[in-house]
Order: C-alpha cells, then structure tokens, then sequence
DNA sequence: CTTGACCTTGACCCAGCGTCAACCCTCGAC
DNA sequence: GTCGAGGGTTGACGCTGGGTCAAGGTCAAG
C-alpha cells in the first residue's frame, strides 16, 4: 500500500496534484486508512501516467476526465484531434521563430522579406534615416492588418523608386519634418508632386490603382493619419496638392473637375 | 488621433488587452481628451503589435516590458533564448505526439516500441491476456521512471522467453490469480521456479543481475508491491521460493546459506 | 432629446497547480 | 513516555493573461 506522495513520485508528479485531480474527479479517492491517510494501490500509478501524458499534451483536465471513461472509438478520434492541434502549435512556433528573428534583423520589426528589401532599397539611394524610419512604421501597420497583400503593395510602390526625381523628392521630405504650418516653401513641393503624378503613365497609373484597391480605407485613413501626426506641414501640403486636382496622401486620387 | 478601440483594432488585440498593457506598464498611458478618453496616436499600434509578437512568442507580460527598454544587445540575446524556448516547445510537441499515439496503439499505454514487441512476443507464445495486463502496467511504471534504461531492462527479459518451461510456468500463473493464500499447489509452483532459475547459465544470471542493478530499490519495492497487491497468493508464494534460497520477485536475489 | 455605440474604473472568473497555514498522525530515538 | 522530524489532512490565496459583467459618463446621429 501506497501513500500519496509514494504514488505521486512513482508516477512523476507532485502531491498537490494528485489531490487536485481527486478533487476534479480525475482519479477516484483511494481507501482512507484508521487516520484518515489515503492508501494508494499500484494501480493508481497507472492512471496518473495516464492523465500525465494526455494533460502534458496540452489536454484541460475536464477533457482528460471526459478520455478516461469514454469508449474506444471516442478516444481514438479525440486523440486525432489532440494530435492535430499539437502539430498546428509545432507550426504556429515556427512562425514565431520567424517573427522574432525579423524583430532584431535588419529593420528591426516583423517585416516580411520584400519590405525589408524596400526599406533596404531606399537606404541605398541615400534616402534619409528619419524618412525611412516613418516608411518603416507604416509598413509595420499594413502587416499587420494585411499580411496577405503586402507583396502586392510593395510591388506597386517599389518601381517608383527607379524614379530619380521621386528618389529627389523623399530627400528633400526630410528638412521639411521639422517646417512649421504655412512655410512658403510647400507651394513648390506640392508642384513638384503633382508634376511626378502627371508624369505617369496611364498603364502605370492604373496598376498603382488596382495595387492600393486591395488596402481598406479605414487602414489609408490611419495611415494618413500617422503622417499629418508625425508631419507639422502635412496638413498644409495635402490642402496645397488637393488644390492642385489630388486628394489623400497615402492613396492619392485624382479629383473630377 | 486614435480612440483605445481603433488602436487596438489597428493593432489586431482586444480593448482589454490594451487596457491591461497599460495597468502593467507595458504601454505608456497617452494623453487623455476632456472627457477623460485615452487619446493615441499612430505610433502606439506600432508598440502594440512589437509587445504582441513577443507575447505570441510565449514570453510573459513581466519580461515583455524589460525588453522593450532594454539595449540591442540584451534583446538580442534574449530573443536567442525566446528562440531557444520556441525550439524546445517544438520538440517537446514532438513528443507528446508519439506519447499519444502510443496511448491508442497496441498495448493501449504509453510504452516504448521494443515493450510493445516485448508484450506481443508474450502473446504470440500464448501466455494469457491476464498476465500480460499485469506485465504491461508493471512495464508503464517502469517506463515513466527510468525511460533512459527500458531497452536494457527488456534486453535482460527478453531472453527468457525462449526457455519453453519459463513460458509454461507464465501460462500456469493465470490459474494462480485466483487461488487463495495456503493454497497446497504453490509448492509445487515454487519448485518449478526454482529449478528455472537453477538452470540458468552462470553467465547469463550475470547478465541479468547486471541488466536489473540499474533499477533502483523503491522502483523494485513498487513492483513487488503491485504484485502483492494483484495476486492473493503472492505473498505466500514468495515465502516459498525464500525458503528455497531465492529472496524477491521483480529482481531475485540468491540467499547465502 | 433620445438612442445606441463607446468610453471609464472596478471587481470577479478561468486553469493548473504552488505555496502557505494550522492542525493531526506516525515512527524511531532517547 | 515523550520528543522531534517528517509525514498526512483541509482550506484558502496567488499567479498569468486577459474575458466578462456592472454601473455609470460621452459622443454622434436622427
């Protein structure tokens, strides 16, 4: 005859939890002896192996209960689908190893591999930190919302960079983080936009359309909003380029007249 | 500007995630507007989904905001050990998955390949299922105890079942489950198993005791007990074979005399 | 002005035990 | 016999990462 904690060693476990399952009805309470001790038979052992491996495997206890008394046939397919989701957790922490590796990688956030090239792209032309910075943030948010797409987003912005004047435009965006609301000096950046987006071609234009189609508004109008937050004169220089026949910023429209 | 709900919409959690970031330091708490709501901007959906992908990750709350403020190199290093842990979970996954599928195959229980081939071997002899049950829950404790040293342990059984007097003492033992202790027969049942382990090659009982010496003493006291336990009669049958100069069962021992 | 959707804080709830607390029981040594 | 160490007993609170009320204050639209 067994005492508790003979039966908790013998199968691996502690004391504490050989009560809890007694008092989850897990495992039946043993005889009392005259003092009130339980006495465990060998038995006990097995059973607690038993309830040890269904719950290592990531089992609730009322489940392992529910295992214990069900026939055959139940228990074979409820181990189907324990075995199931073990391997969809196999799978979901390789996706986290992924993720976390891009957090120190390179950028330094979970970026999928083509916008750490674009931000990569973009520190080659000698685009400045600060302007990368913000680019990498709102990519960051597109992510997340939408993994799927970002290849696609990617695609239809990276061309623009072969654009040598639009390359000249980004450089020129980072001395005018710091202007202050109604600085003169919009009015010829906001000419100079709008004359890249006269620039483009039809077929061009309207791949960079169906690319941005797939982004929900809700998610330009964040990304809108993080520019005029982060930009003093974004406010100013999306009234001047709307002047101009454009409207929005992150997904830029041109107005009917 | 963003309400708690947009942000944490933005950022794919809950509202009461957010929420509890901020109780637990995690988030610093923004600005609030007149009527007291919390007022974010864009960057607060970047650190969201930083702390999400970490806590995906598995890492709690607590270290979660130490690493947020803590150098590159440290987070470098602790993203190592994430990783590290992610590794193992996978592996320990793998596991569990072979536990499991061992629960439903064969012999029911979580056993080993060569104790199932041990336990089928003992079937295909003929020995009854009675035993075999009795053999198998003495091979599970077995297993969870000393999983390192179970193939040893079947090497030093396995050899015995090709002696046809052994097999025909274990297809006697099913009619000894029942007998009641002083039952006259047991003389006769001792003198068999005796004489088995008199025939015995002096070198093959070396290979035995030193197959059994790994087993440790409160492991062979279990078995002895289970045994004890299941079989009215086994306690008088081992005073029997005691006298004949053999003490124990699981692991025998030859008395000086 | 009302309605319904949001916001606020505070408090309780869950698994699966760990960890006291306060008390009783047993066993071997003296 | 009695003392102390080391079992056992029940009960209650703690931890994580939030979910889920509850009881109210706000906001925007009709």
């Amino acid at each position: 005859m067994l005492t508790i904690s003979q039966v908790a060693s013998a199968a691996g476990v502690t004391v504490r939890a050989v009560r809890h399952y007694h008092a989850k009805g897990l495992l039946v309470e043993p005889e009392r002896d005259h003092s009130g001790y339980r006495r465990y038979d060998a038995a006990a052992v097995v059973d607690l192996i038993k309830i040890r491996i269904l719950a290592d495997a990531g089992v609730p206890l009322s489940r392992v209960k529910e295992l214990l008394d069900a026939g055959d046939d139940d228990f074979k397919k409820a181990v189907a689908e324990i075995d199931k989701r073990l391997r969809l957790e196999i799978r979901e922490r390789q996706g986290h190893r992924e993720r976390i590796a891009r957090l120190v990688h390179g950028d330094g956030l979970a970026l999928p591999p083509e916008a750490v090239a674009y931000l990569e792209r973009m520190r080659e032309l000698g685009i400045p930190q600060r302007i990368i910075d913000g680019e990498r943030d709102a990519w960051i948010i597109v992510a997340a919302q939408q993994p799927q797409s970002m290849e696609a987003f990617i695609r239809s912005k990276v061309g623009q960079l072969d654009d040598p004047s639009v390359v000249e435009t980004y450089k020129q965006m980072e001395a005018l983080l710091d202007w202050k609301p109604g600085d003169p000096r919009l009015d010829t950046i906001a000419d100079q936009i709008v004359s890249q987006l006269e620039a483009i071609s039809p077929e061009d234009w309207a791949a960079y359309v169906e690319g941005d189609q797939a982004m929900p508004p809700e998610l330009v109008a964040l990304l809108d909003a993080m520019f005029v937050e982060q930009v003093p004169v974004a406010h100013d220089l999306m009234r001047l380029v709307e002047k101009r026949g454009y409207i929005g910023w992150t997904k830029l429209e041109r107005i009917q007249k």
